[in-house]
DNA sequence: TTATAGATTGCCT
DNA sequence: GGCAATCTATAAT
């Protein structure tokens, strides 16, 4: 699998509602080249922010230093620093002034397992584990952390640009049944079920507090 | 200027 | 299950 094996997904792609576009990101592909490596996972859990009308979104408050990716158009990547330890990986949405996104949380690893290990400290076993391959890429810190994502260098990022190093992506892959759930973590918004799964998948994030599932949302 | 909470993870008991 | 790590934003002094 080389790099001109996919192409990035248009920026009209993320130019629409943030919910539709984390339901739609299911089943995509995150491509990440780094060097002479390809690093590819399957998205298979997002979460959508709204900004300005969303009391759990960074852009709630108006823009700032931090995410003032989000103001901007869509189709950018937005990788902000959490508890003082984590990188998070985001694609801006709507149209610019209006700072919708779309958080990545789990992805199940496709392409360059070995560079994604390296990147985590996880030593794979012959042949990974199903638990090894989790904690590689299973939680939004972890797989930006596998794909050597950090703000330094991705903040902003163009993911529509063909010479971008960071970049979604299709296959023919029939996309799986989606489920929504609320939001991890989000405690200025509770209960909004904007947290989109591939229903039945194994490397969706652990969670510890039990969310509550809406099959309609 | 100082305090506290946060879109997390890993290690401890 | 508890909690430390320790950057960023915002609320409280």
């Amino acid at each position: 699998m080389t790099a001109s094996d996919f192409s990035p997904l248009p920026r009209e792609f993320f130019l629409r509602d943030a919910r539709t576009v984390a339901r739609q990101l299911i089943g995509k592909l995150l491509v990440r080249r780094a060097g002479r490596h390809l690093l590819i996972g399957r998205i298979v859990e997002a979460e959508a922010y709204l900004g300005l009308r969303d009391p759990g979104s960074h852009a709630y408050r108006g823009p700032t230093e931090r995410n003032r990716v989000l103001f901007g158009p869509p189709g950018h990547a937005y990788v902000y620093f959490i508890y003082g330890n984590h990188y998070c990986t985001n694609i801006s949405c709507h149209a610019e002034g209006d700072p919708g996104c779309v958080l990545l949380r789990a992805l199940e690893p496709v392409s360059g397992l070995a560079p994604m290990a390296a990147n985590r400290g996880v030593h794979l076993g012959e042949p990974p584990t199903i638990p090894q391959l989790k904690s590689l890429t299973s939680g939004p810190g972890r797989l930006s952390q596998a794909l050597g994502i950090t703000r330094a260098a991705h903040n902003g990022c163009d993911l529509c640009d063909t010479t971008s190093p960071l970049y979604i992506a299709e296959d023919g892959q029939r996309p799986p049944r989606v489920v929504s759930t609320t939001r991890i973590n989000v405690t200025a918004a509770p209960d909004d079920p904007w947290r989109y799964i591939a229903a039945g998948n194994a490397f969706i994030s652990g969670t510890k507090q039990p969310v509550k599932r809406n099959h309609n949302a």
